[in-house]
DNA sequence: CTGTTAGCGCTTTCAT
DNA sequence: ATGAAAGCGCTAACAG
């Protein structure tokens, strides 16, 4: 037989902690481990009986080839490594939890494992770790979100000529393999809702739209460059909204939370022309907008409409419940997914995907 | 150049997507593959000057061991497992992405990586995925969360005799290796600071007890069990509570939101012996809570203190902001890091740990 | 202190 | 359709 150690008889019962080798499935079968491999990799090539009696060997020992040792041959990882913000963990990304849940479930439905990373603590700037993940080859392509108008992972990435998609749009003369929502066409429905509604004067409260920032929403936190990048979701989000208004006839006042966003959003109701819809960037700031409506005395959803953005747990308990727009965060995760394979199997640009999200309407614009 | 063929040269100068070899740098260095190696492992038994020749190829070439490999050599995948929820991706654990991230900081620090997996889609028993990844070997450890009274995962892990850490407590007559809150002691904490207000009469607002129901606040969600498994931290909360207040002899009444969470805190709130104080078993219900108290006409922080659980983002953008516990993330992360390497390296059990989360107190009750 | 040798478990030629 | 041999890149035992 095969020796473990040099000089000493090994390998048949070798005490492995996870399972057992190919070897002993072959020895159990009564084949050679070619056999055992052709059965897991290219059933056609094996005789039905024979593939009956590895599979039968296969199931009693639960076997399942080494991970490592498949990947060291193959080249294959089957795994992709998503680069996890860098924010306080107190404060994360509202939809990190659900967004990766998403993503595990759609790269385990292509066989592919998700590995997470962070920058080492202490530093904001990912690409060492992106390089040593690379180097040590233990991944087959990476994701990032929240990617930035001019995102230093795209450059990074793109030059280190490794797979990598992007939640989040790249600049027009980098690699186009990204997967967005459309924060434009998402905003004019809101519009169109609100108009439908009879409203005319429609207020926007966003933060500001550079960098991570005490007043800013969770979202924009993931922004490696601190200060001044741009967030172009929250420019997607402002110019919809306005181009939707300007062509349905209504009255935009933009708000703009750098500091208080109650104080913000109070601003939007005062006056005479004052705003009967209140339209947040976030849902964060939708619940600033619900306080200053009441600190106005006025009442959501009767006096003033609130529509929120992102549609996290706390909107469906406020009263009355948020109108909001929710992500589809499985299309998303599968997109990236596909964009993923088509890189890593077919060395193609898979382009930019963009995927509409949806308004739930709710008692707070009068649903 | 070379060939990946057998019966040619190969190695020198194959071209290899992520990085160099060990080949490559021994050449580059003018020594022996395993020369590197000991650079690497066991820097004390090569030669300074060898040292640093050796670390300039590496540097120059940009060298990482490759994981697959040295995987497979050594046994060591340097990988811990975290078995995220399988809840709704629309209504994560809030908890989920700070928690991640604190993980994944606390697991890099120590060399490993974190990889993420879910049971099959549409399956809701996590133990065929636990089983792939052991028999796979792709991981060293697991990291499993939100552990109930009597929880498969713990059972599933302990007899397959793999190293895990629990965030929460396990049976008695189970392994223990946890790391939990100590959340009858912040329940004591809350019950101190309401009674230092002055506060006589509180109210528990808390939702049911058992499995993932669609009142249940989102910490609740994790559970693999339907309907009807025990949630050991809420009643560990709720105890806690009700001891404390006990001990200090603050009159408690207890409301446990089975449907509607505001009807529910409302209820806290009528009668002539209403309570001057709502506890929430989370922010979410804290939210109700503030809704049930504009809804008698009363105001937060002045005529009814409010404390809620979690401390997630939108309780500090609530008017007045919420006072609420808060989960020392990074130091959970850390000890469940520590109980995993204990078992990787020693063999040890790590025992329990128990932390104390922090309540922070803001103007919700008179802070 | 350095170089040689062997082999982790797997898949991929190649030969039967 | 099945078996034999080679080797992915690395580190653990040896010898020098």
């Amino acid at each position: 037989m095969s020796e473990a150690t040099p000089g000493r008889a090994a390998g048949t019962s070798r005490s492995r902690r996870g399972g057992a080798t190919i070897e002993q499935v072959a020895r159990a079968a009564g084949v050679s481990r070619q056999t055992v491999s052709n059965t897991l990799n290219f059933p056609e090539r094996v005789r039905p009986d024979t593939l009956a009696r590895v599979h039968a060997a296969i199931e009693e020992l639960g076997y399942r080839p080494d991970e490592s040792a498949r990947a060291l041959r193959t080249g294959e990882r089957r795994t992709f490594a998503y680069l996890a913000p860098v924010d306080d963990p107190h404060d994360p990304n509202p939809l990190m939890g659900g967004f990766l849940e998403a993503l595990v479930d759609a790269a385990g439905a292509e066989g592919y494992r998700v590995l997470l990373f962070r920058p080492p603590p202490g530093t904001t700037d990912p690409r060492s770790a992106v390089d040593d993940l690379i180097a040590a080859r233990q991944v087959d392509g990476f994701v990032i979100a929240d990617v930035l108008a001019d995102d230093v992972r795209v450059r990074h990435l793109a030059q280190a000529g490794v797979p990598f998609v992007s939640f989040g749009r790249t600049g027009a003369d980098e690699p186009q393999n990204w997967v967005d929502i459309d924060n434009a066409a998402a905003m004019g429905t809101v519009a169109a809702h609100l108009a439908e509604r009879g409203h005319r004067r429609v207020g926007y409260l966003g933060p500001a739209e550079t960098g991570p920032t005490a007043g800013t929403p969770a979202t924009a936190r993931t922004a490696p460059a601190e200060g001044a990048a741009e967030l172009p979701w929250l420019t997607a989000r402002r110019r919809g909204l306005s181009d939707a208004a300007t062509a349905l006839g209504l009255e935009l006042t933009t708000a703009l939370a750098t500091v208080a966003p109650v104080d913000a959003a109070r601003a939007l109701l005062s006056g005479r022309r004052r705003a009967t819809a209140l339209v947040a960037a976030s849902d964060l700031l939708a619940l600033a907008a619900y306080e200053a409506v009441w600190a106005e005395g006025l009442t959501v959803g009767r006096d003033v409409a609130v529509v929120g953005f992102h549609d996290l747990p706390f909107g469906r308990v406020l009263q009355p419940p948020l109108s909001s727009v929710r992500l589809p965060l499985r299309g998303i995760a599968s997109a990236l997914v596909r964009g993923l394979l088509a890189q890593v199997r077919g060395g193609e640009p898979s382009g930019g995907v963009l995927l509409p999200a949806e308004l739930l309407i709710r008692a707070s614009s009068g649903g």
